[in-house]
DNA sequence: CGCGGCTTTGATGTTCATCAAGTAAAGTGG
DNA sequence: CCACTTTACTTGATGAACATCAAAGCCGCG
């Protein structure tokens, strides 16, 4: 009974392999009382730019969209991804504000704990900083080269890499419900609404994407792998 | 004279203040004695994209740009930077290998201490920990900022937004010399090399900025402000 | 069933890259 | 130090790529 008391499903949680493996028994309880789930329904926007930083975030299930407004009032689209690819705040110990808005493009579940708790940890554990250290490294890094991957490439090449994006990375599978509208597509890629959607009209007619709806097929990967590339 | 042998450049350091604020005076010591100072002249490469990453390297005087080679062999640049505003390899604890290469765009000092040094520190030092995360996180919102700023600008935006980065960022002074070539100002801002340069003409032909080889005055930087913003 | 938002397509014009050709500047070797 | 070579810079002309505008169709939702 006791034994119950302390047990702990973030001891089961996979976010524990990723940041939190290197945390005892009695770490990983107090994170667990002290941690707070949060969910959101698609569209519900999980941090607002400008907000005071109060607790790190990760997203435990679902899907998310970081973006920022530029000085012009239009929306752009930083990334988007999945658990364990997400930490909210990148700048957790740098900034007091979120830089970029956070929101869920799917059902989405936020595991949220009080920031100085993390602190605490990141100097009591060194690996705990390690390995924090190092998931945020690579977020920033995945995000500096999406970032140039797409800026040198032409609007066909950018729709394809974007596609690809999608099936490969978040959805793995040929098939999938698209979770964005075209102009966030559009957001994320730097360009027109109308150009995104006369790319995906081509794709269609040179079978290389099938669409149903809010459904696309991918029935040509080999191709758009070169227009990608090309792009 | 004993306390000579203990004396140190490394208390000195300007960096110290930044990152290894909280070191006591044994570990300075020890860092000093295990630290390697390293000149490079003007175009001498500092890291190669690919190289396997064994010491941590910070910019100690000088000037420096990140960049690497995207997949049809452009050259994309993807910041330019100062001392402390710089530390070689953000994915310090999260890659092998580089993933970009930093050349000396001027004459600059770079100091390297073995990583295993500063891996032991983060474990021992909580504090350290926190003050090198917190800048490592600096510099990467910064650059993920900048790329963002530049994608949503036009030619003349564009242009005006990296000229006013060197006049305020850079060089602090209304008069400097411009230390890229135009060709490395577009792969910096992703237009051609032609457009760089006819942009700069058209803003010396409508007195914004002076040019006398490769010294550069601004002459309007409320005017260059308002280009910047508008593009 | 009608309204508003998202999507689609075509037509048009702007912006920008590319090409070409020439000039200036900066190395390089005798 | 000068002729030669190479590299960087500059400008104009051209066409391609892309944004913008406009109008219509579609879909979901109250």
């Amino acid at each position: 009974m006791a034994k119950k008391d302390r047990s702990c499903e973030c001891e089961k949680c996979d976010f524990r392999e990723v940041v939190f493996a290197s945390l005892d028994e009695q770490n990983i309880q107090a994170l667990c009382e002290i941690k707070e789930e949060r969910h959101f329904r698609k569209g519900e926007i999980i941090n607002y730019e400008g907000e005071r930083i109060t607790d790190f975030k990760y997203l435990k299930t679902g899907l998310v969209k970081l973006f920022r407004r530029s000085s012009n009032g239009e929306e752009q689209v930083i990334t988007i991804t999945r658990p364990f690819e997400f930490v909210s705040n990148m700048s957790i110990f740098s900034e007091e504000r979120y830089k970029y808005s956070v929101s869920a493009l799917e059902e989405s579940v936020v595991c949220c704990v009080k920031l100085d708790f993390i602190k605490e940890l990141f100097i009591k554990n060194g690996q705990f900083a390690i390995n924090l250290m190092s998931k945020i490294s690579v977020i920033n890094d995945k995000i500096i080269n999406q970032t140039l991957d797409i800026r040198q490439k032409n609007l066909a090449g950018r729709v394809a890499y974007v596609l690809l994006y999608f099936t490969k990375e978040i959805y793995k599978s040929r098939v999938f419900d698209i979770p964005v509208s075209r102009k966030e597509i559009a957001d994320y890629i730097g360009m027109s609404t109308a150009n995104v959607i006369r790319t995906m009209s081509d794709f269609k007619k040179d079978n290389i994407i099938r669409v149903f709806g809010k459904t696309i097929e991918i029935a040509d990967i080999d191709k758009l792998e070169i227009i990608s590339k090309r792009g």
